[in-house]
DNA sequence: TGTTAGCACTCACTCATTAAGAGTGCTAAT
DNA sequence: ATTAGCACTCTTAATGAGTGAGTGCTAACA
């Protein structure tokens, strides 16, 4: 049951109207807003019909429409068209990321908040998922008699380190042998596999002619190995511009903004969620997160060196501009994943860099 | 113009009713509580007093009393007494913080989360402040052929590291030099103190015989070390149970309840706000506090190896248990210094681990 | 002189009533 | 098929009476 023009046409103009205005939109000021040629009496009509078909709802009897998640949904698959960024959220994008491109985490938490800036929504960025991270090599050094710092690098960059107290002596030549020997150990390895491996044999036992001091520095760095490694698998979850919520009308009553607070309490929770989540632009609205029943979630990927994958989001109310919202995201995750080619190097070419020639700033 | 024992008590009386309440106290509910041997009427008159003293205000003329600023600063001075924590509390504390000493601002940020499950409070903490920190060795390793990881380790066991990709390439040998003569260069210094000198003259420079190569390499690597410098500067801020404040009567307005959230959207100026405050446990209330005119703040400080200085601390309204709230962060951060006593030692004893010599649970 | 009982008065809060306004849904005319 | 007209519904804001908690004052009392 296919909807016509005039009742897309109708739909659109509600969707329009109720992004803009969050109220409930009536037949009268569609008819006066936008020049569709028919009278009121007309949408009235279609709109019940549309009504029936669930693409609207009434809040009450002598209330105007308002859209459903159906409707977002019919608008985000088949009617929403492809916005152009305004010049200045690019030249924005462009500035304030540009800035801080070596710290990876400091990257990302901008990004975040330049998302949320831009969007007025509230946003969140997760630093990559590593589990497909490979080792590259594995360091000891030592600080005093008794304390030394285990190190584990991955192939593509990542740093991650311990620092650790022993119970038992050391020498510098015992720490180089059993670096390196780690090192041929567990080289191109991922570090799932090698979680996964370590739980099950107790991996380097084929290291033959180890003295009694050299095995009892081994047992003492195994365990902070693998907890550093469960370490190196932690996603980092930012949060940005929750406060914003406050400024929209869906969120006046304390109620609604305590539940959408709540959400984030649960970093853990919410973060699992959106590691599930597809690649690329994802859209989800109202009834089709689980929880969160009458937020919109916007998740978009970047990638690092072309293969490990983060991932930043908004969430708002179904009520959000998608258009716009999505157009901001691609923008964002294309300039991010291009920032993330080479990490630390800081003379490439800026992406995306077409300023000036389409402009629609508002 | 001192008060009367009587008037403390009813003082007293009136702060305990409110604090457990959120109403307004009026003259008869603390006559049938609290066993003065007055008639509400003496009370009343007392009451208006110290009304007058500026220890109580009036919502309206009809209304019962409220304790002002004035009175809980009172209270805090003079009229509080010493709380022993509960043996639910303490064994909370003893047990949950144990479970992650080794990763730094894991615990950390566990002892904040602990802390807001206890007191229903929104908390926070904060990484110690690392500007005497100083210098124990850096070192620089190869990743391929362009890629270096510089990595600066302190006294205190804090390691920081950034990866860099240079322009040119280098060589083992060279590496290693470089690391060996920074290290000499900066060893025993504060952090401070080398990025001080290092804008003022460019260290270093005494170092002879430097071949071209050398001078490049050397070139590349000093900026990422400033820059790693002032990022291991960097105070880390974990906020937990913003929520929390939901429940409370105080913010039941929607205004108050984005007022409060906003304060902590402007991280960096909170943590600035909290580096000021002194040591030890400090309790600043309503106006005391420049901004946050009607929350009480209070934090508390705890050590690492006895020298580099964090703080821990809580957010409600003025309307508090401040007695709970003083006596559980003095024995957390008391636990948390413990803790830090001796980085990664995992075998330490428990300290004031005195449970159920006193008890008073709830 | 300090304490107390009594009483008028104030003010917030609740609840019902009313009126206004927006918008629908139906019907009949075009 | 479209539209004008109109009754009907439901929300929202404003008004006002009634209620109750609590004060402040005064006069009596020990």
């Amino acid at each position: 049951m296919d909807l016509s023009e005039r009742q897309l046409q109708i739909l659109q103009a509600i969707i329009n109207d109720y992004v803009e205005n969050a109220e409930p939109v009536g037949s009268r000021s569609i008819a006066k807003k936008y020049d569709l040629g028919v009278s009121p009496a007309t949408i009235r009509n279609e709109m019940s019909d549309l009504e029936e078909m669930g693409y609207l709802t009434h809040p009450h009897t002598s209330a105007g429409r308002v859209p459903s998640d159906k409707a977002y949904r019919l608008y985000v698959n088949n009617l929403m068209k492809k916005k152009n960024l305004s010049a200045r959220d690019k030249r924005l994008i462009n500035e304030r990321l540009q800035a801080s491109r070596d710290e990876f985490d400091q990257t990302i938490r901008h990004a975040a908040e330049l998302l949320s800036e831009i969007t007025h929504l509230t946003s969140f960025a997760l630093t990559p998922a590593t589990n497909e991270e490979t080792i590259s090599f594995i360091r000891l050094l030592p600080v005093d008699e008794r304390t030394l710092i285990l190190m584990i690098v991955g192939e593509s960059g990542n740093v991650t380190n311990t620092t650790l107290r022993l119970k038992v002596p050391y020498t510098q030549e015992m720490l180089d042998v059993l670096s390196k020997n780690m090192t041929v150990t567990y080289k191109g390895r991922t570090l799932d596999d090698v979680l996964r491996s370590h739980i099950i044999e107790d991996v380097g036992s084929d290291i033959e002619a180890m003295s009694a001091a050299m095995d009892a520095l081994r047992g003492n760095v195994m365990p902070s190995f693998i907890r550093t490694l469960e370490d190196m698998l932690n996603v980092n979850l930012y949060m940005e511009g929750m406060t914003n919520i406050f400024n929209l009308p869906e969120y006046s009553s304390i109620d609604r903004a305590r539940d959408f607070m709540q959400l984030f309490a649960q970093k853990d929770w919410f973060t699992q969620k959106m590691l599930q989540r597809g690649d690329g632009v994802v859209v989800t609205i109202g009834d089709e997160n689980a929880k969160m029943k009458d937020c919109t979630l916007i998740t978009a990927t970047y990638h690092v060196d072309g293969k490990l994958v983060g991932k930043i989001g908004v969430i708002g109310p179904t009520r959000m501009k998608y258009d716009e919202v999505t157009a901001i995201m691609e923008y964002l995750t294309n300039n991010l994943s291009e920032s993330f080619r080479l990490t630390g190097s800081s003379d490439s070419e800026q992406p995306g860099a077409d300023d000036g020639s389409h402009e629609d700033d508002k």
